[in-house]
DNA sequence: CTGAAAGCGCTAACAC
DNA sequence: GTGTTAGCGCTTTCAG
């Protein structure tokens, strides 16, 4: 019956301080050293102060496994990167990395923990074991892709899931995202006012975030009596070679275009870099925009005009609709407003 | 005696699955799902095959919490980011987000969860509490800042940790870093090679990998000759104003230099661009040497010659180093080296 | 105000 | 092969 003390490499270290031990030492039970520690008002302040300190003193916590499944009460969330399993890709995108760390921020603030995992992105349901397993009360998982069918069977077993994406057709989980239309288009219009006429679209449209830019694109255009000529969009993956390859299909097209809508600053640095190697001048022969607004997009050269993607509002937010959807509130999809951020590398 | 069914907000939601309702279903007694779900060799196989189905068709997974607590052990590995207390500044360097993502692999590959938290550098001790409740069974800590003496108390109390930093005199606790002094070497060399001699120093040389790098950048300077002036050494943060800053303080003292060897990519960048702002042409009036060797470093223009240090080497360095000191083996400080990577903003 | 004892969900002797 | 049962470290009712 005696449970082992080590079981294997990853046990903890023998001998490990535990509330009976506090108990013994400050001469109580166990029970008044949990009502001590947890601040009860039922115990003596004297007492209190006492274990309080040979606490401190030992540097012991209470066990949080334990008291948790006493508690029956979790305050972990489980953060997921998908990663793409043909690639294997590193976690490596500034956006997203940007986004774990507001995250962090923001779970901190709210006193919860995070447990980060990277998921198969073809296996999106393995994105609940977390929860299933019951190490996580919530899920919050950072790319939708196009795996819309797999996050709608999550929602519908009723995990709770925020997902940073957009609001799709039928759609039965939480998304916070952009306002990727208006991106978009406040890219593109941005690029016609400065008399651009030729535009090309860098972006995966089969990727739901991208297919909105290029609807914002599109409406933009037209609006102009421009019509979005199909050879226009290049599909390249947001990889840092991204840019690289994109241009090369440019070329490879003979397209004649006077500026770029890259539908990431990752993308849209690459790509000028890209251009540049064939003697392109970024703005004059080609204006670029982006779309982040990472943090280097400011200090590239030429600084990159982009659409900006509130970073730090957007993981408030998103845990802000995980922690209502956990207390059985609804949490309805939201968008979070874009803005462009202008500076020269589409400068008239 | 009877537990609460729902303590508060953080509680998972009613009914939740669990061994006894499986054992129910399938007809069998708990102790059997158990080792059924273990992959036992004890039970019949008809038997296991029938039980491991029903789980997955109701996607039960075991509590890994109270699984832990009867095995007493835990595959959670701490990942501290100390934030500065004065700016509470968000994470955002890009070094120390790649570092993450390279760990969340490293952790991933070897079947660990990665538990993320941050906390105020003032009070490293606190980074033990993670460890000091049983959440995680050892810590990572990026950064080593100054506060050698608080991660001495921590080892010395035998929490296992492992610091992304250099080793410093009677060292109790373990660190992986690049080897700074020789990164600083080949950055210095690399600019005297180029027929530099006025080679200013961007960092913060309170910190030990910092003043590492400054040794090796004085080294190098002395070995040709040429004596490293204090004014030619200015202190600045690794915060994105960073560059703009030391810029703004090299001009003040009115150094006039024909390089700069900046202590990050991020402060290489950001000073590149408040050069120009100064009508200084990158690399003909001075040249720039960063270091990290972030993703954006080869495509920001002109693309950034700097010390690489290899992130996802040290991601895979730095979890072997904690397992190993888990496992109750030695776990000595390492030296990953570093290369010089030549790009345009240091061309002759 | 404090202690004894039950039980959170799970695993592993030990019996059969 | 499978079931019974004790107990991992903790909290809380209930009795004093």
């Amino acid at each position: 019956m005696s449970v082992p003390r080590k079981k294997d490499a990853a046990a903890g270290p023998p001998g490990r301080l535990q509330m009976a031990d506090i108990a013994r030492l400050a001469g109580v039970s166990t029970a008044t050293v949990s009502r001590a520690l947890n601040r009860s008002p039922l115990v003596n302040d004297e007492t209190r102060i006492r274990i309080e300190e040979l606490a401190r003193s030992l540097n012991y916590s209470i066990n949080v496994g334990a008291q948790n499944l006493r508690l029956q009460q979790n305050r972990t969330i489980g953060v997921i990167v998908p990663y793409d399993s043909a690639t294997r890709q590193h976690l490596s995108d500034p956006f997203f990395l940007s986004m774990l760390g507001s995250l962090a921020d923001a779970l901190t603030d709210q006193g919860f923990d995070m447990l980060v995992s990277r998921v198969d992105a073809e296996q999106l349901d393995a994105a609940a074991k977390p929860f299933d397993s019951g190490r996580v009360i919530g899920i919050i998982l950072i790319g939708q892709w196009r795996h819309h069918d797999q996050l709608n069977q999550l929602a519908a077993r009723n995990v709770p899931i925020v997902v940073w994406g957009v609001q799709l057709p039928r759609q039965l989980y939480c998304t916070i995202g952009g306002d990727n239309v208006a991106g978009g288009r406040l890219a593109t219009e941005h690029l016609i006012a400065g008399g651009r006429r030729h535009i090309a679209f860098f972006g995966d449209v089969r990727l739901p975030e991208v297919a909105q830019r290029y609807e914002g694109y599109a409406m933009a255009l037209a609006q102009h009596g421009l019509a979005p000529a199909p050879e226009f969009q290049i599909s390249t993956s947001f990889l840092p070679q991204g840019g690289t390859e994109a241009v090369q299909e440019m070329t490879r097209r003979g397209l004649d275009c006077d500026a770029i809508f890259a539908c990431s600053d990752l993308l849209a640095i690459t790509s000028i870099h890209a251009l540049r190697e064939r003697g392109l001048r970024i703005p004059q022969d080609i204006a670029v925009v982006g779309y982040d607004d990472i943090e280097l997009a400011a200090y590239c050269d030429p600084p990159l005009t982009t659409v900006r993607q509130p970073i730090q509002a957007a993981g408030h937010r998103l845990v802000a609709a995980l922690l209502a959807l956990i207390e059985g509130q609804p949490s309805p999809s939201q968008q979070l407003d874009t803005e462009l951020v202008c500076r020269a590398s589409s400068a008239v």
